[in-house]
RNA sequence: GCCGAGAUGGCGGAACUGGUAGACGCACUGGACUCAAAAUCCAGCGAGGCUUAACCCCUCGUGCGGGUUCGAUUCCCGCUCUCGGCACCA
């Protein structure tokens, strides 16, 4: 007979809301857990296996924690701005305030029958006034900080979504939303000076307790490199000169370049400057102007993903344009190339082919020279290299530093440079400034007015919101669907009262995400973003879970956002999240499962199947949590099996309910002791298991244990009844199989397992402690159950008894038994002697309570 | 190309600091119950061999090849493949 899942869910939902058991008191709190799951993108699809599976093994692991005499505050919400409303809405018509609205109460409903201890009254949607208020407020804080600016640079452009994408949604050149690839265009956009905050994001790295592979992620990301930024003073040409004396900028006939390895650069053959980079048109020699011009255009016309194709070969063209290596005066040509980015460090390199990879190909592409000025410690280069040589080693051709370790050469050559005033020590980093502004309408507006007399002006606090507003023609055109909306645009400024005209951009989504989890807390709070006092008593989050793919994207920001807030005086903490954990990622026949591959997996064919308890206990059971997988529903029913087990041993108690001195293990006899030690056991394995998101093996911890019980109960009565028949087993087991065990343990095995198994299903939890005479609900009258370490000690051992590390035999002796002894019972053994003899023992390894290994010859 | 993680039965996966490989579950096979099926319960279940009446017993086996060790899924060296990240960052 099946539990009738389906009423005992719907009952135990009902209870909860009605009695607001989730309800958080956030106040007057001893031990607070901030538990965190990455909130909603709201599209405009209902619930996937990805939902199910971030949250309802975190719910587990909250529910385990409440249980642990933690305060939990466990919220939900939704990150409701962004393009796939607003496509949605371009497609249908539908539009998006009121697709999302839609969406969200869908899913808030779909949410409830998860049995997630969710308080909705603290939800965040960060698509409403009161909340993006506060995110235009955040954006006011940094732009005071001087952390958010305005400026022209070449932004990556979505010809599909007509609007500009940060670095980070920009996979391989093509959009992460649609797939287009991605353009470069030169546009005004508002950044966030992320930059700033590189050390400090890198330094807390090391203070936060993370996967180590995301923080790795986030360490390659920002890419510090320490080196030397190097001046090339350029050749005089007569043409130059002329130029250079017009202008009187002398100064500017110089190149900059940023180099980690000035050990090298007695190695320098020539130089290169991306085609984008400013002197380009100034050093180009007259003969090769049209040459140089072609190829700056050749260039311009590359799109993302020709550009920065690593297989694809290097192309440049010379300037006829010569600069002078300070460290030895010699003249070097100089050449511009797309191998070199225009964004990073100067724009310019110093070419080292001899031990640049880069530069080994372009020089052996266009006959440059090549020159060897490090040689390996072992071994010894010869020319012609046939690939550059880019480890350290000893340096030669090197004047005064020939001879010395590289690291020595990289030392003087820099101090020498120094002296000269051609080199300075200095920090690059590979992470680029923010850019947060997007051309698109379901987003929250940037808080600025242009004014033609003031310029920029910021919207005075108290005017926020600057509320979006409803009726705009949202279709894209690559201008801001802002621009359009006359009411929208038009204002005055703020400052001098004249006609000006809002920024018609809105924020990037992870603008929105960098600091919801403080709204949590108070959502509903109109004069301030958050309330300090209770941020600075929940704060940071103690665990937040979520996908491993946001590792450089959301969780980078978030944490910059933090620090620029805590920096700005309204934090007294810096890292926003302490403990971080991935769920892994569920795919479908290998992929992803997406709308658009049309694999997804709709959960609610299981919940309605199996019950919402046997399939969110289905996704903890299927493996590592971190690992994910692929998804296969074969073997749900094992874990359905399971808890119909459980439900009708609860069932078939009908005894007294009483608890007794059943912990007490001298008073018990040998099976009783037994089953008293494996549910000790068990409570230990469960309660580190659940801890660590060991979800699978605590849940195999719980089968053991009910296989290992339901047995000795049915062994025990087996005995009783050997006089019946065979097939009447069944119905005498019902009305004697408890006889043999004490009631008082009986009763002591359900309560605790009652308790381990809650968090897990926590609806059938709810029913069996009801059961079993218990006052609802289980998660607010027991606490978690304690393990008798004294009971868990096995009272004999297994030893394995190997000749010449092969297993012969196997004996049991009572723990910790006196090795001489342990050793005179294996060698009496029957398979053992026949191993033994004739040979010599040549030595005998006795591990305690676990083997005897002889080595014989 | 670089960085990181991984590879264990038919399948998902266990295995503490080196010490019984395959926990738990699925699938499968046989049996019980049933008119029959489903459900449930019992038993078996890495490959091969020797006995085969049965218990035993033996050999091989944790991606591949080496090594360290009394003993290796676990540690070291060299490969192969899969997944994730980065991708001309000078």
């Amino acid at each position: 007979m099946k539990y009738d899942f389906n009423s005992i869910e719907k009952k135990w939902q009902k209870f909860w809301q009605d009695n607001k058991t989730y309800h958080a008191d956030l106040t007057g709190i001893d031990k607070k857990l901030y538990c965190l799951v990455m909130f909603l993108y709201p599209s405009a699809d209902r619930l996937h296996i990805g939902h199910w599976y971030n949250f309802g093994p975190t719910d587990t692991w909250a529910r385990f924690k409440l249980m642990n005499g933690f305060d939990v505050f466990e919220p939900m919400g939704y990150d409701a701005f962004g393009l796939p409303a607003e496509n949605y809405a371009i497609k249908t018509g539908v539009h998006p305030q009121d697709s999302t609205d839609r969406n969200i109460n869908d899913i808030r409903e779909q949410l409830k029958t998860m049995g997630a201890m969710y308080d909705f009254d603290h939800e965040v949607d960060t698509s409403k006034p009161e909340y993006y208020k506060w995110t235009q407020w955040v954006f006011l804080q940094l732009y005071k900080k001087g952390l958010a600016y305005r400026a022209n640079a070449p932004v990556n452009w979505c010809p599909k979504d007509q609007t500009v994408l940060a670095n980070e949604q920009v996979i391989d050149g093509i959009c992460e939303r649609c797939g287009t690839p991605v353009i470069r265009k030169s546009m005004t956009q508002w950044f966030f000076k992320i930059t700033a905050y590189a050390d400090q994001l890198l330094d807390g790295l090391d203070r936060i307790d993370w996967p180590e592979r995301t923080r790795l992620m986030q360490r390659n990301w920002i890419g510090r490199s320490e080196g030397v930024e190097i001046e090339f003073e350029l050749v005089a040409t007569g043409e130059m000169e002329e130029r250079t004396e017009v202008r009187g900028q002398r100064q500017d006939a110089r190149i900059r370049v940023f180099t980690t390895r000035p050990d090298t650069l007695f190695g320098a053959t020539y130089m290169v400057l991306a085609p984008e980079h400013p002197l380009v048109q100034s050093i180009t020699t007259d003969e090769l102007k049209s040459k140089v011009n072609e190829y700056v255009e050749f260039v311009a016309h590359e799109n993302e993903i020709e550009r920065t194709s690593t297989t694809k070969e290097k192309t440049g063209v010379p300037t006829g344009a010569f600069a002078i290596n300070p460290i030895n005066g010699e003249k070097i040509p100089v050449w511009i190339a797309d191998y070199v980015l225009a964004t990073y460090g100067t724009g310019a390199v110093m070419a080292v082919p001899a031990h640049d990879e880069r530069d080994f190909e372009f020089a052996t592409k266009y006959n440059l020279p090549i020159r060897i000025v490090v040689q390996p410690k072992d071994g010894r280069l010869t020319e012609p290299l046939d690939a550059a040589f880019v480890d350290e080693g000893i340096g030669m051709s090197s004047g005064k530093f020939t001879g010395l370790e590289s690291k020595k050469v990289w030392e003087g050559i820099t101090s020498e440079l120094e002296k000269l005033g051609t080199g300075r020590r200095k920090v690059n980093y590979r992470i680029r400034d923010w850019l947060l502004s997007r051309q698109r309408y379901w987003g929250a507006p940037i808080p600025i007015v242009h004014c033609n007399s003031c310029g920029e002006v910021p919207v005075p606090e108290k005017e926020l919101p600057v509320l979006l507003p409803y009726d705009v023609e949202f279709k894209p055109t690559g201008e801001s669907p802002l621009a359009r909306s006359e009411s929208f645009v038009n204002v005055k400024c703020a400052r001098c009262g004249k006609p000006a005209k809002r920024d018609v951009d809105t924020m990037d989504t992870f603008v929105d995400s960098s600091w919801y989890f403080l709204r949590y807390l108070t959502p509903h709070l109109d004069n301030a973003p958050f309330d300090a006092d209770l941020v600075s008593k929940w704060l940071p989050v103690d665990k937040y879970v979520g996908g491993a793919e946001h590792a450089t994207m959301h969780l980078l920001y978030a944490r910059f956002i933090i620090k620029a807030l805590k920096d700005a005086g309204y934090l007294n903490f810096d890292e926003p999240f302490q403990s971080l954990v991935h769920q892994g990622t569920i795919t479908n026949q290998g992929a992803k499962m997406s709308k658009s591959r049309g694999n997804v997996v709709n959960p609610d064919q299981f919940v309605q199947k199996y019950g919402a308890d046997t399939f969110r206990m289905f996704l903890m059971f299927m493996g590592p949590y971190n690992e994910g997988g692929d998804w296969s529903d074969k073997g749900i029913t094992g874990v359905f099996r399971f808890l119909n087990r459980v439900h009708d041993l609860f069932q078939s108690e009908t005894g007294d309910r009483r608890e007794g001195t059943a912990n007490k293990i001298a008073d018990l006899n040998k099976v009783e002791q037994e089953i008293y030690r494996k549910l000790n056991q068990m409570i230990k394995k469960v309660t580190e298991d659940t801890e660590d998101f060991r979800f699978n093996t605590a849940i195999a911890g719980m089968m053991e244990f009910v296989n290992f019980y339901e047995d000795v109960l049915s062994k025990a009565n087996a005995e009783r009844s050997s006089d019946v028949p065979a097939g009447m087993i069944e119905q005498v087991k019902v009305v004697n199989e408890h006889d043999r065990v004490r009631n008082d343990l009986r009763n002591l095995v359900l309560k605790n397992l009652n308790i381990l198994l809650a968090p897990f299903a926590p609806h059938l939890a709810e029913e069996l402690n009801e059961m079993r005479g218990g006052l609802p609900s289980i998660f607010k009258r027991e606490r978690w159950a304690k393990y008798d370490p004294e009971a868990i000690a096995e009272e004999s051992a297994t030893i394995v008894v190997q000749v010449n590390g092969k297993i012969r035999s196997k004996i049991t002796v009572p723990v910790d038994s006196d090795d001489d002894h342990v050793r005179q019972l294996a060698t009496s053994e029957d398979n053992v002697k026949k191993y033994l003899e004739g040979k010599n023992i040549v030595r005998a390894v006795v591990v305690k309570n676990r083997l005897v290994n002889f080595v014989v010859k």
